[in-house]
DNA sequence: GTCTATAGGCTGATAGAC
DNA sequence: GTCTATCAGCCTATAGAC
């Protein structure tokens, strides 16, 4: 690696803990040119704009997440027949195990992924690094729950996204509603309870798929009884 | 209401609306005032600084949307036996109609309390707002389906909240991922299609609870079948 | 209570020496 | 490529006239 090489690398290291940890609009240039030990200008001469610097950061590590989760779901292909389980895993394991194993750089990547991945602010970014699988995804749980319409499918693929980023965002409302019994700290944990979570919402749009499942919703009284029925 | 009353109410307006649409960090005092059509200084005089005024904007609110909820809850209570389905109901439904029918107000907030929700900056916020509520929730999880232990109905009311915030944070990320053919926007049917998603969570969680369901998680291999086995 | 003016500091970005 | 010095603008908060 050269020497400017090995200058942005440090460079992105200090942006990516310090926008997970305090995120983007509370963290300045200069305290990042702090974190890594250069001067302000250099991180502007690499980088140009703030901007292209977050999204520098949060570029650098996304072709291997997704490197991962694709030949996690390539196993799952092969697998027959194929499990919703089995899908979902193929895309949190990989997350979970960078997060966790990765290294330093990787548990701040989990977590700043997970804070931005929400916001509509960064959605467009996001969506460029991490939307070209989303589908593959989509496709794997209809061929494994040929009872999904594609609507469901793609409205379960995204609540899994919401409750993953809950989880690795380390919001700690687990800790605060639970009077600090169980902990947010733990992923294995959550990860080990996540799943069941995750696998029995699935089961449960498919059981629904043919109340709910037309792009028209079938009409309903509007005030009473929202409920969808058993 | 007072004329002085008058003027608070209006920069809360304009600060609700500016926050919802562009986030606590982005938009300053100035853009609140501009948008109330009052000088800045006197929103330092009525709120002190910026994080009061934000905290002012949270809380103005938050006791009406725990009333409806806390009454949704109580008729679930009356209900026998009472349903998982009816809960999430009594805590979902309020939020939705507020933020549907409640007018703009509303429906900047509804975006509002989404979008904070989540961060960890402003997690001790929301729960001294929220989180009262909350472990009434999970009693009502309890009761409605007792093979819940109380981890995992703590755990699923957390993965609710995910899920909601979800919906109502408005990320657009469905719109992409459907390619614009399904659209977050519409947020009865979000709702009508989250209802049996988070039913069969919980159904899924109830099932699992014999082998997850330990505080102490069971003896699992390392690597490999990190899976919860059926 | 309301409004104006301003203090004091931090921001992102750049020009220019080396 | 690296580092220093600096610009111009915006920020929150406040002092003081009315």
């Amino acid at each position: 690696m050269g020497k400017a090489e090995y200058t942005k690398e440090t460079i992105l290291d200090a942006a990516e803990a310090r926008f997970a940890d305090a995120g983007y609009d509370t963290v300045s240039m200069r305290h990042v040119a702090d974190g890594a030990g250069v001067p302000l200008g250099l991180i502007n001469y690499h980088f140009g704009t703030k901007e292209k610097l977050f999204e520098a950061v949060i570029a650098r590590r996304a072709e291997e997440l997704n490197a991962r989760r694709r030949e996690a779901l390539s196993a799952v292909g092969k697998m027959s027949p194929a499990t919703v389980e089995a899908v979902l895993g193929a895309f949190l394991r990989p997350y979970l195990e960078l997060t966790l194993r990765g290294g330093a750089g990787w548990r701040s990547y989990g977590k700043l992924i997970a804070e931005t991945g929400q916001s509509h602010r960064w959605c467009t970014l996001i969506t460029n690094q991490f939307g070209e699988l989303a589908n593959r995804f989509i496709d794997a749980l209809v061929k494994a729950e040929p009872r999904l319409t594609r609507e469901l499918a793609a409205r379960g693929y995204v609540h899994m996204v919401s409750v993953m980023v809950g989880i690795f965002a380390a919001n700690e409302l687990l800790d605060i509603v639970s009077g600090g019994k169980f902990t947010s700290r733990d992923l294995e944990r959550a990860y080990d309870c996540a799943m069941p979570f995750l696998t029995g919402a699935f089961h449960g749009f498919a059981a629904h798929a043919t109340s709910v499942g037309t792009t028209k919703p079938p009409a309903r009284p509007r005030t009473p009884a929202r409920t969808v029925r058993h």
